[in-house]
DNA sequence: ATAGGGTTAG
């Protein structure tokens, strides 16, 4: 085998089951002595990022005599896709200063860190580098703009991108599609749809985008016409997702029962996104008979999860059953619940500030702590009122104020308007999904101190603008 | 003539 040989091979060796047979020609390309040749190279530690290794394959690309764009750019893929949103971002920065030659695909690639990072201020700087480089166009490059604006917040700059594409290409409408349904905007993604059909044949992804979009938009019947549609033409594959948003949808209008009927009738088994689309609406509803059904459901199939007690417990809660809202609780400390821990960022200055819940070791928190509280004079005195059943720990009310006051989404967006001017929007990002407390506090910050406040969380972006969201309290 | 990196997703 030669140079030619390996290179090939390798390409084929991909995804996580294929860790072995990397390995395998591995062992043959460096008995072979080719490890550092720069195909062969580039191709082993792309194989090992996409299998999950991303030690082995930085471990391959520290080894390489010489490195080129091509190279380089496999690497920051691997983190990338990986997730390592911030290791990828400061590899870049170091092979940027060490000269390293950028071409559309490593800034395709560069952009989907900055997406995941929802950091603004790189994504505009990046967009500069683009520009001044003057490359010829190419979709993938302008795609991948499209759906860093509208990840980072900025939908508008996404629509600019999109309007002067002289081609597209179905991806290109499917991330506007989403950007629009991310941020709730349900009547553009329908007019938009509508245009799009007339150019181009929309594939699964877009109607999963279009589905989405209608139920995040608020758009229930638009969404159920354009569903009725799609099994009548029976023309696009309907996978379990697209299932999942017409739940959603039947969901966010009531509906309840008929979203069980749909998941007795579909084709796939339901999934435990399935069944938590439904207790979310259960939750906004206050059904407790239908919740009880789905909370069971959802409790034998993933006991630790911590979420599913907590949205029953608040299903409880706003039906005023208290001895219910107390047996949750003991079930949940009976069983071993694990749950992710939350985190905020803001990014000011092109600074990163994380909180994490109760954070008790912020170099600032003496002055968030004073803040917070003046704040919470401010809105209690119009009128807000915490929610104490969004915490499940057994401790007297006093406590529970005093624990949802450390959320940390609510410290980061009190960060934020002690450290950026007026009229300035207060861009706060969030791991997991915003609790029903720290989304009518953002509510009433923007109406007592006329501020918006762009909070993303794990789905989808709230815009809060005088005491009011985008996503009609429905997430 | 033949080889390595890339975009959308309840």
């Amino acid at each position: 085998p030669n140079e030619f040989t390996f290179a090939t091979v390798l390409t084929s060796c991909s995804g996580p089951q294929s860790i072995h047979q990397v390995k395998q020609v591995h062992s043959l390309v460096a008995k072979t002595n080719f490890e550092s040749h720069m195909f062969v190279g580039s191709s082993l530690l792309d194989m090992y990022a996409k299998a999950g290794n991303i030690q082995e394959a930085r471990r391959v690309f520290d080894m390489l005599p010489e490195r080129d764009t091509v190279s380089c750019t496999a690497i920051i893929s691997g983190y990338a896709q990986l997730g390592l949103d911030d290791e990828a971002l400061d590899l870049f920065r170091q092979l940027y200063s060490a000269g390293m030659q950028c071409n559309y695909v490593t800034f395709t690639t560069l952009l989907t860190s900055l997406s995941g990072l929802a950091s603004l201020d790189y994504g505009k700087q990046v967009h500069g580098l683009i520009l001044r480089k003057e490359l010829p166009f190419f979709v993938v490059l302008q795609n991948s703009l499209i759906d860093m604006y509208s990840k980072c917040g900025k939908l508008l700059y996404s629509r600019r991108v999109f309007d002067h594409m002289p081609q597209r290409s179905t991806i290109s409408w499917n991330a506007m599609l989403m950007g629009y349904g991310r941020h709730g905007i349900g009547h553009e993604v329908v007019q938009l749809f509508r245009t799009m059909t007339e150019e181009v044949k929309p594939d699964s992804v877009t109607l999963l985008a279009v589905l989405s979009g209608c139920s995040h938009g608020g758009l229930v019947d638009e969404g159920l016409d354009i569903f009725d549609l799609i099994v009548k033409e029976q023309n696009a594959v309907l996978s379990i997702g697209h299932y999942g948003c017409v739940i959603d949808l039947l969901g966010r209008s009531g509906r309840l029962q008929k979203a069980l009927d749909l998941i007795q009738d579909m084709p796939f088994e339901p999934t435990p996104a399935i069944w938590g689309s439904l207790l979310g609406a259960c939750r906004v509803h206050v059904n407790v008979s239908v919740g009880e059904v789905v909370a069971q459901k959802l409790l034998d199939m993933e006991p630790g999860n911590a979420g599913n007690y907590v949205i029953l417990s608040n299903i409880y809660a706003a039906a005023g059953m208290w001895k219910d809202v107390f047996r949750v609780r003991n079930l949940m400390l009976e069983k071993t619940v694990t749950k992710e821990p939350g985190q905020s960022w803001i990014i000011l200055d092109k600074v990163i500030h994380t909180f994490r819940s109760s954070d008790r070791f912020h170099p600032r928190k003496k002055d968030i702590d004073a803040k917070i509280k003046e704040i919470y004079v401010d809105i209690k005195a119009a009128g807000f009122v915490p929610n104490l059943s969004c915490v499940l720990h057994d401790v007297d009310d006093e406590q529970k104020e005093r624990m949802l006051l450390g959320h940390s989404e609510k410290l980061a967006v009190t960060f934020g308007l002690m450290n950026t001017p007026p009229g300035l929007t207060i861009r706060v990002m969030k791991n997991l999904r915003i609790c029903v407390d720290c989304h009518n506090f953002a509510k009433f910050v923007s109406k007592i101190y006329g501020r918006e406040i762009s909070l993303r969380d794990k789905n989808r972006f709230h815009l809060l603008t005088d005491g009011a969201c985008t996503c009609g309290d429905y997430w």
